[in-house]
DNA sequence: ATTAAAAGTTAGGCTTGGATAACTATTTTT
DNA sequence: AAAAATAGTTATCCAAGCCTAACTTTTAAT
């Protein structure tokens, strides 16, 4: 659920919309598998979709999608600076960030702060 | 099946032996949900397993284990560093520690490794 | 040695999140 | 406006991993 509702965001900021089939399509799966989850996560209250006719995120689902955003790319920027090649980084970042919980995200994200500003230490990384 | 594997390797060490009871109260599953896995674990050459009579890691599941419990360790190690509590630390590293890659875990063994010498950095976070 | 308790197993079922195939609706092309 | 192509939906199925209930085996107590 949260792939879908980060990845819908991301189409909606670049392209205004999110159809089922731009959907499928960048996460790899069938088409009838995100007309399936549309309707659970419509049915839990993050988006309001019709079918045939398209959807928009509610204000909960935007907020949950920002939130899942805001953690990747935070884990992004980390495993940048660890010198994590893109792909890796990305598969990695896929598994793990859906079982973090707030307090470890952010001190990550406070120690990736530092980290830059410490070069030295991050070469001996 | 990384979970069991790790949580049998503890037991061993710790007891000696590895009972469906113990494994099952370990991860707070149910015993049926123990022999099922176990078949799977002996069909794929983790462990040797006899029914009623017990099981043991074979070479291959001793190996796959000592891998799996040395990266949680690090994981361990790394968000102790961090300050996370041992309550949040456990549930998160549970949740990613199946899915990261050898690259990501050197690099944040290292990291832990430089960590440790600087402190001052630390108190930041 | 018998009975009671504990441990282990099997059978059958549920949920999540995928898939394919067949169908319907919408959009685009001619 | 009709036909073709694309998009979306529904129905049905599958696998992983968990569950409970019922049963069997082993161990412990009397």
């Amino acid at each position: 659920m949260e792939d879908y509702l980060e990845r819908i965001l991301e189409l909606m900021t670049l392209k205004g919309y999110a159809r089922v089939v731009d959907i499928a399509a960048s996460l790899q799966i069938s088409q009838a598998s995100v007309t399936n989850m549309l309707q659970r996560l419509d049915a839990d209250g993050f988006v309001h979709y019709e079918k045939y006719r398209g959807l928009i995120l509610t204000k909960m689902g935007e907020t949950v999608a920002r939130t899942i955003a805001h953690r990747h790319q935070l884990l992004t920027d980390f495993l940048t600076l660890l010198g994590i090649s893109s792909k890796v980084r990305e598969h990695d970042i896929e598994g793990m960030e859906h079982h973090m919980s707030p307090s470890t995200l952010s001190a990550i994200e406070s120690l990736t702060v530092e980290l830059k500003k410490n070069p030295a230490l991050l070469k001996r990384v």
